[in-house]
DNA sequence: CGCCAGGTTGATTTCGCTCAAGCAATGTGG
DNA sequence: CCACATTGCTTGAGCGAAATCAACCTGGCG
């Protein structure tokens, strides 16, 4: 349990255990030492908010520990979860790249501890080390390719299929095993942003989850569900539409 | 009528006219030559594939006249333009930068001269200057603006909104204006496509353009669309739907 | 205790998908 | 030149999924 002061995320990037699995993987010593240099460390609470749409982007963020909820507003005004980042996660560089101001929300779902470096030294860092860029790119395009592959799926497929899709994304980050075996999920938001990210009403949902517990491939309640019947489940989803 | 030779797009980078309008615009004049010294040029029929799924990504493309749609494959295999490219748009470097082969496939729409610029030397070109890079950042940071208010859009509107935002769309790159003053499109792509590019069946896209007609927004006769009242489908797109 | 937010359920209607048929324009082969 | 297939588009009838409007729980909190 004691873990060595310095090897524990959001205290030290020199010594981060994180930094080897998001973008900064490239830096050499000397680069981390100067991201160290102009690190800052905030505690949020479930619920904060880490930045909020017109804002400036001062820097990026890096997930040292919890989750945080990136939502986008819609023509009416509601903020929905576009994507949850979570531990080692950098994020707010968008905006940074493009100096404009905060176009998305970031939202802390629990308790986090999250790091911010400036935009002066990421910029710094982008000039010296080519890498870093190619980082950054790499990562866009594949974020790219995400929204047209579900472009093209939301055209097809119906709502419980988003939906079980949905549960299966969170299935790695908020998934345990039970004692039988089984696996089941903390969801981390409420059933109204759920609804949003598969761009349905509430109502709707809950009719949808109502027929999974009928179907038996899911149990609710409050905000955990247990999949008892994973392959089932599995092999729905994979059945492609037949179109024209 | 008789331009001076080095003026015309599609046979020498430079004295091209569209490099000032994308994203070489950046380069030197020295780093120009080096485009230059690789460019080759092709003449496409409209229906030819310029690349297509599958190839490697052996270079990017630059439209020096015509129209290309960048399309990609659905769950059941059929090809649906995501995109459609223009008079000096650089296309295909996607694939390049990631190094993969290609995921999406480009198609001439009418009879289009295209140039093509070797992986080799776009890499050159972005390690010896990083605007360039910076360049194609922007561009990659704004499709995906565009994708995720696209998902946000297709999650609430009718398909008649979106159908009537693609016309928008088009009316940028094929609208002309008639004696009348009253707007016109001529419509690059199928019933077909266009259904499938808002998420629709063509059944469902030809009873759309019946109700367009019969309310006196539209008035089509085969690829051909006039738009006489302008303002009130403009109105109509921009009323946002009223979310619980 | 009343109030409120989050969630569920019910009744009704609207929209768009599906399967079909029909039609015009174009192509093809005898 | 005609019989026939093919392709692109339109139209019709029926149906199912989901939106809408509404009532109604339920637990938390002042």
């Amino acid at each position: 349990m004691a873990e060595q002061h310095g090897q524990v995320p959001g205290v030290c990037c020199i010594t981060c255990p994180l930094r080897q699995h998001n973008e900064w993987c490239v830096l050499t010593e000397a680069e981390t030492r100067l991201l160290e240099g102009s690190r800052k460390s905030w505690e949020f609470a479930a619920g904060d908010a880490v930045f909020s749409v017109g804002e400036p982007s001062l820097g990026v963020y890096c997930v040292a520990s919890g989750v945080v909820a990136i939502r986008k507003i819609d023509t009416a005004g509601h903020a929905i979860p576009t994507r949850l980042v979570y531990h080692s996660d950098i994020f707010g560089y968008r905006g940074l790249l493009l100096d404009v101001n905060r176009r998305y929300s970031a939202q802390a779902l629990c308790p986090s501890r999250i790091c911010f470096v400036d935009k002066s030294v990421v910029k710094t860092l982008l000039e010296r080390n080519p890498a870093l860029g190619q980082q950054f790119l790499h990562r866009i395009v594949a974020d790219l390719e995400d929204a047209h592959d579900q472009l093209m799926r939301n055209a097809t497929q119906s709502n419980r299929s988003k939906f079980l899709r949905l549960l299966l994304m969170f299935l790695s980050h908020h998934g345990r095993t039970a004692k039988d075996g089984s696996q089941y999920i903390a969801l981390p938001l409420s059933r109204r942003d759920l609804a949003s990210m598969i761009g349905t009403r509430q109502e709707t949902l809950s009719r949808i989850i109502g027929r999974l517990e009928e179907d038996g491939l899911a149990r609710f309640s409050g905000r955990t569900v247990h999949l008892p019947r994973l392959d089932s489940l599995l092999r729905e989803i994979q059945r492609p539409s037949q179109f024209a």
